[in-house]
DNA sequence: CGTAGAGTTGAGTAGCTTCAATGCCGGTGG
DNA sequence: CCACCGGCATTGAAGCTACTCAACTCTACG
């Protein structure tokens, strides 16, 4: 009876565990059977929820856990020498944190949230030790450090060789596709994201982003309003994307 | 005495042995034991050398191992769409190559010898296995893993803050770097890589590179005769590299 | 010794940045 | 409740970096 009063309270409280999350097919523990994903569970540490502006951690201190992102959203700021920062990504629901920090010990870039945002606690060391149990779980996480590598190859050709209407184009269908495999409408979603974010991360200035934006929109593609999205014509957009020869 | 004979014939051939091996230190096996060491050593493939131009693997082709580079150097190009090649990464000796296949299931990319190129084959599942049973070289690999992508994320900030100059001269210090942490001259060394490799993976124009290595050269910071590097002023361009305010 | 690919040099230009001014929206205090 | 303020976003004009195109030279290799 206790025990159930406590179950109840903890999951009214914050939906507490793995099994009843409904990201779970996306996020870690994905391939794991009912008995290991209680093993898994039972490593979590929740988190207060962060709000608008706040740091989940910052950049040097040091390294103890990864994290997914449960609601809400974060970008990652990586401040080099005497240069201004770099937007280095945005994260999404599912999405696991602080990968990067494994090595070196300590985070290598300031995250946060961009709007109310809860994440899960993962301490490496015993995410590690129970990775030694559990090969599923090993693989997932081998496959996400290896996601991310790929997809920073894809930026880094994005960043390289694409004009910067490719860029925003870019971005939003990968947007839409990251809400779509959410659940989420590809075609109609908020930014959490500031102009200048979304500047920084693609290479662009401000001016330019607010200007591709207007051009964007007179020729039908998407409707935008303050940070509202709707994005008209998903085909053109992926075409502009991928097409060749840029400069 | 078979077995020594043995032993010995495939020692000359090819040093066969991590033990042996002078990168271990850098390598992979860096953490392990001796006793470790031998079982880690069971499950590499030796490998005939690569001749310049020929390729390891082909993107697309099925994920099976990564590899270690033993001596040479590789290169790895993505194509995308209809798009232009895009040149990801440069491999030295003792690097990890293709952890960006382990998700997905096949490469990502073509890595290409630069001149002739011996690496060691590592077969993933293999490899997996042994990192239940080996603590250390699970961390290992994670923290390769994790190194990658802290590299990665300072390419980005390379190709979307820096000026063509600070381009060049962090591509000089970084390989500097990397000479020197390998033992041999950070001052003085031999690119394997064409002017335009360097410019793709830099997102410059070939003749773009080409000037600034001129005006490089006029300005004392180094001295470049073909593929022939001598660096005559690393604090300079260290300095140039780190600079604020690119564009 | 000749050729093909690699590298250099020059001229003109496109695309994005910078600087500057103005417009808009959401939150706060009177 | 409304007016004001500050940050965010948009728009315009001018300038510069690096690109493209084109011609030429060098170098490695058969």
């Amino acid at each position: 009876m206790a025990d159930t009063l406590t179950g109840r309270r903890r999951s009214v409280l914050q939906e507490t565990r793995c099994q009843t999350c409904s990201l779970s097919s996306l996020c870690l523990p994905l391939a794991l059977e009912v008995e290991d994903m209680d093993q898994f569970d039972a490593i979590i540490r929740r988190r207060a929820p962060l709000k608008k502006g706040e740091a989940l951690f910052r950049q040097g201190s040091p390294f103890t856990s990864v994290f997914a992102v449960r609601s809400g959203s974060l970008k990652q700021v990586t401040t080099e020498g005497s240069g201004e920062d770099q937007l280095t990504n945005f994260y999404l629901p599912s999405e696991l944190v602080g990968l990067d920090g494994i090595d070196e010990e300590h985070y290598p870039g300031t995250v946060v949230a961009l709007e109310t945002t809860t994440v899960c606690e993962i301490p490496f060391d015993r995410l590690d030790h129970l990775s030694e149990s559990l090969p599923e779980l090993r693989g997932q996480l081998y496959r996400s450090m290896s996601k991310e590598l790929r997809d920073d190859r894809r930026m880094m050709r994005l960043l390289s060789r694409k004009t910067a209407d490719q860029r925003l184009a870019s971005f939003f269908t990968s947007l839409s596709e990251r809400f779509r495999r959410r659940g989420y409408s590809p075609y109609s979603f908020r930014l959490s994201m500031s102009r200048a974010d979304i500047g920084n991360y693609l290479g662009l200035a401000v001016e330019t982003v607010s200007r591709i934006l207007g051009r964007f929109q007179s020729q039908g593609l998407v409707a935008v309003s303050g940070r509202e999205v709707n994005i008209l014509d998903l085909p053109a957009l992926t075409r502009l994307a991928e097409e060749e020869g840029a400069h």
